[in-house]
RNA sequence: GCCGGGAUGGCGGAACUGGCAGACGCAGGGGACUUAAAAUCCUCCGGGUUGACGCCCGUGCCGGUUCGAGUCCGGCUCCCGGCACCA
């Protein structure tokens, strides 16, 4: 009777065995070190499969690249501020803190049931005074690089979360987090400069072939760079310039309009010089329509002249000006110049106020009329009547019209970016206090190092509603540090995606007092070699990492100014075709699997099932098949290993076949999951393995006994990182001493695996006429030989002349007939 | 509209540099073991055709390059993702 896998007990023993110094890192510079880093998780309650599939990707990394001898950082922490555990605190009555450090507590023993390999002495807490201290000093390093900056503006707000939102965090008009149609107001708010920084977050990303296209293309779209030109057309009469920008200055011959954003200052003046009550009410409505509905294609395009002329200096003509509810004011210089020809929305908008349409760039293929003309015409062409540029190429004709701006002061080049600044404030309690203080006699006040961290209160009420900050006289009350003053602290908090664009530096040297990070340790871990997360933070939390980064590295702080090297982004666990949520009822529980069927069970599933950057459907038979092949694995090692010692029969051909392939195996499984990252494929090998195995131990009476040793050992080496639990469990029972994680990776003879007996394909005209077993060693002019010899391949010579034949050593022939 | 990614058996997927399409697994059919079941093992499993050896077709569609195309090129269709009155 043979023993049974009982994971429950074999996963409680390797448990017992690991101690938490198994994962402790330190720097050590003979070693080749290696960052392995996961998207640390929001303590929202407990893991979802979700967080079991992104755990388990860099956990085998983890433990693959240390059994390779490198010195692997692999830590873990908590993404701990955010707005969730205030509703939650408001909905059960508890503190946000409580609920916080309960829900660490819970996630933490989950990672432990699963087995993942972290040193736990670099735990990071963001929502801790040891962790956001440092939070406020990169604050207060932004501010002093003038970086970090007050500024009254429109800004998102998202009414359900009762706090505004970075333009990064509103998707299609709506919040990022409730889904709330989001609106604007007028708000002082902090803002960070990451426009300074478009350019290098743009540029760099070229330095970046470890990440995938997909993301790179993302970040390129929201940074949105465009080259053009900001040309200046100054009012008729007062002389006051109005700056445009285009792309388009090849076609401003054929400028007939200007069109101001509703914001625009000039607006505000133009209506006092001028005013009239049917544009003032145009101007208020179009200036309330929130952002969500601006932007909005269905949006009827609407605009009103406002009376007043600009001069085109260009063409010498005065045009209209006119003021459109859909130019974004934020965007370039809010004001445009209107070339109907040659812009669809220009045609659509002139065509309806009737403002005059004329051609200066014509279509080589056939001659186009400005009044026929049905579409913009968009296309390369060549200018007419554009005074001295008339005749040129277009694109030449950019390029002359351009210098000419230049030269006579009409204009000058310019990059314009999507990209806005990243708004900060956040009118909520459970985060990072903004470390500054207004002082009635100095103003703006950041509070100096020495003094942080700024200490978020905790003895408060959460309450629907305004952030108790704002309510409290003992936290808002204090001292100027300037002048010593009576002052009022700043109440609102930072976006928690500061937090988290960090977090990798702080694990270098998670305990130093002194500053934010050891730039010693950092310059030896940095950058992440590998970093696995969701899709979901393409832009936000990977492009804000980007730029604290590089702010960091121009402080003269860190030597790499790129935090990621290789960027792995898995993709979600679905169940029926959709995101597993509570919602949709659709949730299946990582506790409930690991009790039914052992976290190596679940883990290897999550890993088998799909490549790990494609979407994952869950399904309950998967994870029997991945205990099924944990069965059979335990089954083989236990017979082996209760089996008589001894030499067992010679080493025949099948024994030599078998290690051949473990060879072939141990090959294959390395590359799947150093170079390629792939898991699935590796698990496939190691089950191809395990049957090979199976199948010669039926094959012979007496198996050779360190033949199926080595294949074994190999085997539940290669198994380990996926299984750690079993590994550890079948490592001992093969009969050796100390943890399988820290034995070295298997090693294989590249002869070896190369050798043996192998298949190659003889076709007729490219047809698979024959497959034929050869040697290895055995030369292609001897298969050629063979293949033609072969009465299968004669039959589909017969009556055929050859012509050629292709030779492809190892693989194939193909003979080819006239 | 622009940009990026994708489409392979009943299902998840494999085929890495142009060289055996469907590895590995799931589901299913048949069988062995068993009083029976579970577990386990063996076997079949893209379509058509054949008594059989075989032969023909087949990787979303149309065409091309090549001795040879799931893979490369051109043109489409559909799906997913990002951006979008950004001038």
């Amino acid at each position: 009777m043979s023993e049974r896998y009982d994971f429950v007990s074999i996963e409680a023993r390797a448990k017992s065995k690991w101690a938490p110094e198994m994962y402790r890192v330190s720097e050590d510079r003979q070693a080749r070190k290696f960052y392995c880093l996961e998207m640390f998780p929001y303590p929202s309650g407990a893991l979802h499969m979700g967080h079991v599939r992104n755990y388990s990707i860099g956990d085998v990394l983890a433990r693959f690249l240390r059994m390779n001898g490198y010195n692997v950082l692999h830590p873990m922490g908590w993404d701990a501020f955010g707005l969730p555990a205030e509703n939650a605190a408001i909905q059960h009555g508890t503190h946000p803190a409580r609920w916080t450090w309960s829900n660490i507590a819970h996630m933490k023993s989950q990672f432990g049931m699963l087995g993942t390999s972290y040193d736990w002495d670099r735990e990071v807490t963001t929502a801790r005074p040891d962790y956001y201290r440092w939070t406020q000093w990169l604050f207060l390093l932004m501010y002093g690089r003038g970086l970090a900056y007050r500024k009254r503006a429109a800004v998102n707000w998202c009414p359900k979360c009762a706090t505004v939102l970075a333009n990064e965090q509103v998707e299609g008009g709506l919040c990022w987090r409730c889904d709330s149609a989001v609106g604007l107001r007028e708000l002082e708010q902090w803002f960070l400069k990451i426009t300074d920084y478009a350019d290098r977050l743009l540029s760099d990303l070229d330095r970046l072939p470890g990440w995938p296209e997909r993301v790179r293309t993302m970040q390129e779209n929201w940074i949105g760079r465009s080259e053009g030109v900001e040309l200046v057309f100054p009012v008729a009469g007062t002389g006051e310039p109005i700056p445009v920008f285009t792309t388009r200055h090849d076609t401003v011959y054929g400028a007939t309009y200007l069109v101001l954003s509703p914001e625009h200052p000039l607006v505000d003046i133009l209506l006092a010089r001028h005013p009239d009550p049917e544009t003032a009410a145009f101007v208020r409505r179009a200036r309330a329509t929130d952002p969500s509905r601006r932007t909005d294609e269905d949006l009827v395009k609407e605009g009103i002249a406002t009376g007043a002329r600009a001069l085109n200096a260009f063409s010498g003509e005065e045009i209209p000006i006119w003021i459109g509810n859909y130019v974004v004011h934020a965007y370039g210089t809010g004001a445009v110049m209107g070339v109907p020809a040659h812009d669809q929305r220009d045609l659509e908008f002139a065509g309806k106020y009737g403002l005059p349409v004329r051609v200066v760039i014509q279509d080589p293929g056939h001659t186009l009329t400005a009044s026929t003309l049905r579409e913009a015409y968009v296309e390369a062409g060549t200018m007419v009547a554009s005074g001295p540029f008339t005749g040129l190429p277009n694109s030449e004709g950019k390029e002359r019209i351009a210098d000419f701006a230049e030269k006579h002061g009409l204009g000058q080049r310019r990059v314009n970016y999507r990209l806005r600044d990243w708004l900060i404030s956040r009118q909520r309690y459970w985060g990072v206090p903004i470390p500054v203080v207004y002082c009635d006699h100095c103003g703006i006040v950041p509070v100096p190092e020495d003094q942080l961290p700024v200490v978020l209160p905790l003895d408060i009420e959460v309450a629907p509603g305004p952030s108790p900050l704002a309510q409290l006289d003992a936290f808002i009350n204090t001292h100027c540090p300037s002048c010593g003053g009576a002052a009022r602290r700043e109440v609102d908090t930072m976006d928690t995606f500061i937090d988290s664009s960090w977090y990798f530096l702080r694990y270098c040297s998670p305990g130093d007092q002194e500053r934010a990070f050891d730039p010693r340790k950092a310059d030896y871990w940095m950058p992440v070699d590998q970093y696995t997360g969701g899709i979901e933070h393409a832009i936000l939390h990977l492009l804000y990492s980007r730029f604290i980064t590089k702010v960091v590295h121009d402080a003269g702080l860190l030597k790499v100014d790129e935090p990621f090297v290789r960027l792995l982004t898995q993709g979600m666990v679905v169940h029926h075709g959709a995101k597993m949520s509570k919602s949709k009822g659709n949730v299946v529980s990582p506790d409930l699997l690991v009790k039914q069927y052992g976290a190596d069970a679940l883990r290897l599933l999550i890993l088998f099932a799909a490549p790990p950057e494609k979407d994952l459907e869950w399904s309950e038979a998967g994870v029997e098949g991945a205990s099924r092949f944990l069965q059979r694995v335990f089954r083989v090692v236990t017979a082996h290993a209760e089996e008589e010692d001894g030499p067992g029969s010679s080493l025949d051909g099948a024994a030599e076949e078998l290690v051949r392939f473990v060879h072939r195996t141990v090959k294959r499984v390395s590359e799947d999951v150093g170079r390629r990252r792939s898991f699935n494929t590796a698990i496939s090998a190691l089950m191809e393995l395990t049957n090979a195995i199976y199948r010669y131990r039926d094959q012979v009476p007496r198996p050779h006994r360190a033949a199926t040793t080595e294949a074994l050992e190999k085997l539940v080496l290669m198994l380990a990182p996926f299984a750690p639990h079993l590994g550890e469990e079948l490592w001992e029972r093969l009969g050796n001493k100390g943890s399988v994680h820290l034995q070295a990776w298997p090693g294989y003879d590249q002869h070896l695996a190369a050798s043996g007996d192998l298949i190659v394909v003889v076709q007729v005209d490219g047809k698979v006429r024959e497959r034929l077993t050869v040697p290895a060693e055995l030369g292609m002019v001897e298969v050629q030989v063979l293949a033609m010899a072969s009465e299968r391949v004669q039959a589909h010579l017969a009556g055929k002349t050859i012509q050629r034949v292709v030779a492809v050593p190892g693989k194939l022939i193909n003979i080819v007939t006239s």
